[in-house]
DNA sequence: AACTCTTTCAACCGCCCGGAA
DNA sequence: CTTCCGGGCGGTTGAAAGAGT
């Protein structure tokens, strides 16, 4: 049985044009995100609604920050993907100004090719450890190593849980983008000029598409687009500006050697989660979601609340748990 | 300046899942 | 219980821009 069209009329494809964001953001923040069935109907773009949700959840979304990620989540996205594979929306959720197509393209056209040339430097006596690039975790894999290492879980939910713990989450960093040196490595894109958020990237498309539009065309649409502007002001209150913190020195005191060839590759120092208040604040959350999901019932979520020190401990531990996981 | 090769990333495609009917 | 539908996800593509010659 094939699969209806989500759309029954012919569909513009390819790049959005200015106007069509316009529409569509106007429209959102007119009735909210969601039954995007009728988003095309009820605003009359020829697009079809998959594409005006992904159009709104990659680009068009209040907070979204683009390009020139950070080292810090940087560091995240390795670990995470090490960790949990090719899913990417789990990982987006641990970088909430971050979308999962954008984690994605930074790592495919980015991330594992520096993984990859380390991997083929280290001619896998270390580079296995981070070889989920080429060979992913399966949901089995993950679920074997949840249970093996449940007793370090639950010992990390009471060290996670401590007062003490919660408020070494939370303090402020500093991680500024000048502080990012991974060697020879250039920015994530030549175009990709650190778009603060949504509406910085609407602003810029706008300022361009007044240039080349007379007023006439403008207000073809006057209601969206006197009320856009207000919106973008509206939007615009979120300041994802330079807000990232830089990780401050310390880290993961296992697999040291592991960590220092793995830095000197990207440059920087070891994970340090603690030090990120994005990550700690999302990880309870989002992290017990997952466990919840992929976690067979008998398991526990406890891994939710583990500080990430000792995930990352778990993660350059691979070797050992691999080898435990073929036991099984 | 012109051409080719490489890289980037926005967008599409198809599959899957969960909820409603 | 089954079917349908909307939404979400991950893989892939291809246009555009940059880099190299």
């Amino acid at each position: 049985m094939g699969r209806l069209p989500c759309c029954d009329k012919v569909v513009k494809k390819g790049p959005w044009t200015p106007e069509e964001d316009i529409i569509l953001v106007s429209y959102i923040q007119e009735h909210g995100p969601g039954n995007w069935r009728a988003v095309p109907t009820n605003t009359g773009l020829s697009r079809c609604s998959k594409s005006c949700r992904l159009r709104w959840t990659n680009y068009l979304k209040p907070g979204i920050k683009r390009g020139n990620f950070t080292k810090q989540e940087e560091k995240m996205i390795i670990h995470l993907q090490a960790l949990l594979g090719n899913r990417w929306a789990a990982i987006a959720s641990y970088l909430p100004q971050r979308t999962d197509n954008d984690i994605k393209n930074y790592w495919n056209t980015y991330l594992k090719k520096r993984l990859e040339k380390f991997e083929s430097r280290s001619e896998g006596n270390l580079g296995h450890v981070y070889n989920s690039a080429s060979k992913p975790i399966t949901r089995g894999q993950w679920e074997r190593r949840l249970q093996t290492d449940i007793n370090m879980a639950k010992k990390a939910l009471t060290e996670a849980l401590s007062p003490k713990k919660i408020l070494s989450l939370h303090e402020p960093n500093d991680n500024s983008i000048s502080n990012y040196d991974i060697g020879s490595i250039k920015p994530t894109s030549p175009n990709s000029l650190c778009y603060a958020s949504n509406a910085d990237n609407i602003a810029r498309l706008l300022k361009g598409w007044m240039k080349n539009h007379s007023p006439n065309k403008a207000s073809s649409k006057p209601n969206s687009i006197l009320s856009t502007q207000n919106s973008f002001n509206n939007l615009a209150g979120f300041d994802t500006a330079s807000s990232e913190g830089t990780p401050p020195s310390g880290g993961a005191k296992g697999s040291v050697e592991l960590c220092e060839t793995f830095e000197s590759l990207f440059g920087y120092e070891s994970l340090d989660y603690s030090s990120n208040s994005e990550f700690s604040q999302s990880l309870s959350h989002e992290a017990s979601t997952v466990c919840q999901d992929e976690s067979k019932p008998g398991t526990t979520n406890s891994i939710a609340e583990m500080p990430f020190s000792l995930l990352e401990k778990w993660l350059l531990d691979d070797t050992k748990i691999g080898a435990d996981a073929t036991l099984l």
